[in-house]
RNA sequence: GGGGGUGUAGUUCAGUUUGGUUAGAACGCCGGCCUGUCACGCCGGAGGUCGCGAGUUCGAGUCUCGUCGCUCCCGCCA
């Protein structure tokens, strides 16, 4: 028996094709007389029929099929008795009247019903995974995930790109992400790194003349997951010779046409929109902007910078800031969801929250008394008062403000319905700052990564005013997702010196580490420049799931584990041994 | 590392507020009947370590303490 169609393609013009069709028994509807099979492949479901006039034996040895049977069955294809199709199915006009029935395998009763709308817990789905992987649902998550990475590789190789790989088994570099490590047992004591990013071998192969790279890499970072964070995750890696933040946009912008194009067929027009880091800062909160809807984020320092409000007056003088939204015809909100919000916002340790309920006879708000009629003409002005306004203020650092505001402004969006559910809003997020400052380690980092290029016109401030630096660094943002960033390079040995320094490396640090990458730089390194966007984030957001689990076939929990095979597990001694690794009891406390 | 949510039949849940008879429902599963269903229908049945452990109590799914899993978030993620 061999399979001659798969279930879904069958139609009426098909009637009177002896057929073989091969897959699962989705569902059996046994009358008795006559029995019905759902037969189910990735394609979708036909209906067969097995008929106790037309072919007895086979009819009897249909009545012992459940579900997930895998059979193969011969028969013909029928057109159905008048009024009897089903409009729900592509397939519902016709059915197969089987003559030969094959039961391939059985299958023990799965633990939950292999269809879409059966609610399931995803402890037991991930547990259960080639199980949760036959629903259709997710199949077609995954099967667009396919279609995503094709459509990538069919633009970039017309394009000119060279898909090239990279290694797995590399050095650990001291800064960014956690690394995951692997133990050399061929060199005791010493370990690779699986990469965070081939961030730096495909500036070598630009080095080496490549011109222009791809590759859809796996990466890994050792960190806490989240609904848009796995361990190890999937990037689109590109990196282009002789180019600028133009070219790099450009093809970007091109690339994710095409893959809209063909994946969703969704026209989405370039240019995108672009925000520096500074306005999206400013106006959104986040460097990552929801752009779908406004509800904007209004500076006021300038304006309660000398106010009677000492909460505010003071944050401004110490140097913080103060800044508000207007929640247009929120004024009904009770004291509860105020509270509520005012919770929201504590997460990102906002210490409290200030309102204003704008009625058409005045403000009601406790904080109204404290400010002068001209205060409060300005602030009516900035932020467009009318009757019906509900406006939140945040006042303290520049950080816990927009981080607060910001979120809260995403919260307020999805609550009030201000998003188009439907939109694929992408921006550019541009002029990112070089370094940021790490109290805890009381030293500057690279926002981006030590191998961004600074802007030409920053470049004297590295060392006298290294945050006041800016980088020709560039994010994707696609409806407030990080979508994809990158960098114009460092191509120069002696700027490449001077990051390193401004970082706090010594010459003999960065010289034992980064040594190579400086040689290379040395023998001729063109200009270049590249991006990575997250594969998997990006599937996400075209299939419109919330979380990146439902796109990955294979996903790990939260803590990382996989609960289909039980990793992490313990390993043997002899492993251990020949790893030259002992391990240490962790103490518990009683 | 921290905060929130959650855990009861194979599955999804109710029951927990106020401790009290034999822990229920739906779907699924098993058996019977049924020749046009398509989430088939009808009748019957099986199925429970109430996450785990300790405690309080005459008595704990319910109260207390501890612990574990899953999840969302903060930190972290160059």
């Amino acid at each position: 028996m061999r399979r001659t169609h798969h279930c879904y393609i069958l139609g009426a013009e098909d009637t009177g094709k002896e057929v073989t069709l091969m897959g699962w028994v989705q569902r059996r509807r046994d009358h008795g007389g006559v029995i019905f099979i759902d037969l189910r492949d990735r394609e979708g479901i036909t209906q067969v029929v097995f008929n106790p006039e037309r072919n007895p034996e086979v009819h009897a040895k249909a009545h012992g099929l459940r579900g997930e049977f895998v059979i193969g069955v011969r028969g013909t294809v029928e057109l159905r008795p008048e009024g009897m199709s089903n409009p729900n199915l592509k397939t519902g006009g016709i059915e197969v009247m089987v003559s030969e029935l094959k039961i391939l395998n059985k299958a023990e009763t799965p633990p939950f019903m292999i269809e879409d709308r059966v609610d399931v817990s995803e402890n037991l789905r991930l547990k259960y995974r080639h199980l949760d992987l036959r629903r259709p649902n997710i199949q077609k998550n995954i099967i667009l995930r396919h279609k995503a990475s094709a459509a990538v590789r069919e633009f970039l190789n017309r394009e000119g790109f060279l898909d090239l790989e990279t290694p797995f088994l590399t050095r650990s570099t001291p800064e960014g992400a956690r690394d995951y490590l692997v133990p050399s047992r061929v060199n005791p004591g010493n370990f690779y790194a699986l990469p965070q990013s081939p961030q730096l071998f495909k500036q070598l192969f630009m080095i080496s003349g490549f011109d222009k790279y791809y590759q859809i890499a796996r990466c890994f970072r050792d960190e806490d997951l989240r609904a848009d964070r796995q361990p190890e995750f999937t990037q689109i890696d590109m990196e282009m010779s002789f180019v600028g933040e133009e070219d790099i946009m450009g093809i970007s912008e091109k690339m994710m046409q095409y893959l809209f194009k063909s994946v969703l067929d969704t026209d989405i027009a370039p240019p995108f929109q672009r925000l520096t880091y500074d306005e999206a800062i400013d106006r959104y909160g986040l460097d990552k902007p929801d752009i779908r809807f406004g509800l904007e984020l209004k500076d006021l320092s300038d304006i309660v910078e000398n106010s009677d409000f000492k909460v505010f007056s003071s944050v401004v003088k110490k140097g913080g800031i103060v800044k508000a939204i207007n929640a247009k015809g929120c004024i009904d909100f009770s004291r509860k969801e105020l509270d509520d919000l005012t919770d929201f916002v504590a997460i990102y340790r906002a210490r409290g929250m200030a309102w204003i309920k704008v009625k058409e006879d005045g403000w009601q708000s406790p904080i109204a008394k404290f400010f002068s009629d001209g205060e409060k003409q300005a602030m009516a002005e900035r932020l467009n008062m009318e009757a019906g306004d509900l406006i939140l203020f945040g006042a303290d650092t520049p950080k816990v403000v927009n981080e607060s505001l910001g979120n809260l402004r995403n919260h307020l969006g999805k609550r009030l319905g201000l998003i188009d559910e439907s939109a694929f809003a992408f921006t550019w997020v541009t002029h990112f700052p070089m370094f940021d400052y790490d109290e805890t380690e009381k030293r500057y980092q690279a926002l981006h990564h030590p191998f961004t290029s600074p802007l030409e016109e920053d470049f004297e401030r590295l060392e006298s005013e290294p945050l006041a630096v800016r980088s020709r660094a560039y994010d994707l943002v696609l409806n407030g997702f990080e979508l994809g960033g990158g960098s114009i390079r460092v191509h120069r040995t002696d700027l490449q010196r001077k990051i390193f320094k401004s970082l706090g490396m010594e010459a003999e640090e960065y010289e034992e580490k980064f040594g190579f990458l400086l040689s290379a730089l040395d023998s001729g390194a063109p200009p270049h420049g590249g991006i990575a966007f997250g594969l998997d984030r990006l599937v996400m957001l075209l299939c419109r799931e919330s979380s990146i689990r439902d796109v990955i076939p294979f996903p790990k929990t939260q803590k990382a584990a996989c609960l289909l095979t039980n990793a992490p597990s313990e390993v043997s001694k002899a492993q251990l041994i020949e790893l030259a690794l002992k391990l240490r009891k962790i103490k518990t406390e009683d």
